[in-house]
DNA sequence: GTCTATATGTTGATAGAC
DNA sequence: GTCTATCAACATATAGAC
């Protein structure tokens, strides 16, 4: 599963090069070049450039994925957990802005059977949100009118960032992040004013 | 500015396949045949690929952009204003789901020249919104801790629809819009709990 | 405006030496 | 595992008849 150094070194070109010219716009040329390499070694590793891209979109969510599980763990508060799972979850787009445009934007590049395995990884994004929404609404501390389409609004806050952030115009992520966070936490809060603040660590 | 019934055919026919394959996963042979057309129909009324994929996002944000407008206009109060433009927002989105793929998603497909108009519409629905969100401040129904980022996250709600909406498993499009609208205001009201629970109309 | 035919350049993928 | 060389297929765009 670990990968090595050239390994690596491929994949970071692959996303690099996709998230600015898209899947259909970049050569393989244009990859094994960004990795300083020759023409051929793509498929060395890779079986063709839709299993690359394939390789790249499956490792990108099982990271956010085990990201976003491991901060749910680290909660047992339901309130500070959502508030920390939307901020985590939005930081983690900013910091991984270019693999995650790769994953959201080309999925139609998929075979059906790879797109399928992506799609299933998405459904646990919800899954482990909407967890965390429904202690919160047990404990009293939420109030929400539907909680799939509730769950989707807080995960579309996180990912919607990686279609316009902009690090020339508004680069503090963490602050973004933040924002996000407390941004939901409003949307979901038992309609009476002191659980509308809640503590932010 | 008006289009033919051959133009609009091969419009939508564009919109379809560049919606299902990406932009550059799609032949300018399969949006001829799509529209029934011979493979040299695109270039009658296009000078390449890339401008019609152009001529398709100018107009489909020209489009939204008009609505939401109309929309703006159409309130005075300030509550009700913003909820009715991110449930219309939202609704465009879902009624025209796949034109608005095209638009956000093969952005990279633009030349430079092209890209910065839509990113110029890009700007417009912001200002728009944001417009309306200072009403609502200034009135004292709102609440916001930053405009910008705030104004942001009320788009996002309507613009990621079209990444996971599937009629097949919750095809009541009012609903899901009318619902981003009720968490837009929980979003931003004051926080007293009257001007949480706004006339939806 | 629509068609058929095709020129022209490009690209994913492979062969085979080292 | 890495390279150079190259093939076979393909796709955009144009030419020219009707």
């Amino acid at each position: 599963m670990e990968l090595t150094k050239a390994q690596r070194r491929l994949f970071d070109a692959a996303i690099e090069v996709f998230a600015e010219h898209g899947y259909g716009g970049t050569r393989t040329r244009d990859i094994a070049a960004k990795a300083d390499r020759s023409p051929a070694a793509v498929y060395v590793h890779h079986s063709s450039k839709e299993e690359l891209l394939f390789a790249i979109s499956e490792r990108t969510q099982r990271s956010a994925l085990a990201h976003l599980q491991g901060v749910y763990d680290a909660h047992s508060d339901p309130v500070g957990r959502v508030h920390a799972m939307v901020m985590e979850f939005s930081l983690w787009h900013l910091e991984n802005i270019q693999a995650a445009r790769v994953t959201q934007y080309e999925m139609h590049a998929l075979t059906p059977e790879h797109r399928a395995v992506v799609i299933a990884q998405r459904r646990e994004f919800h899954r482990l949100m909407r967890t965390a929404l429904e202690a919160g609404i047990r404990a009293g501390a939420f109030e929400v009118a539907d909680l799939h389409r509730t769950t989707h609004s807080l995960l579309a806050l996180g990912i919607d960032l990686i279609r316009w952030f902009d690090p020339g115009v508004d680069p503090d992520k963490v602050s973004i992040a933040r924002h996000n966070a407390d941004l939901a936490i409003r949307m979901i809060s038992s309609l009476s004013p002191s659980a509308a603040h809640p503590g932010r660590n």
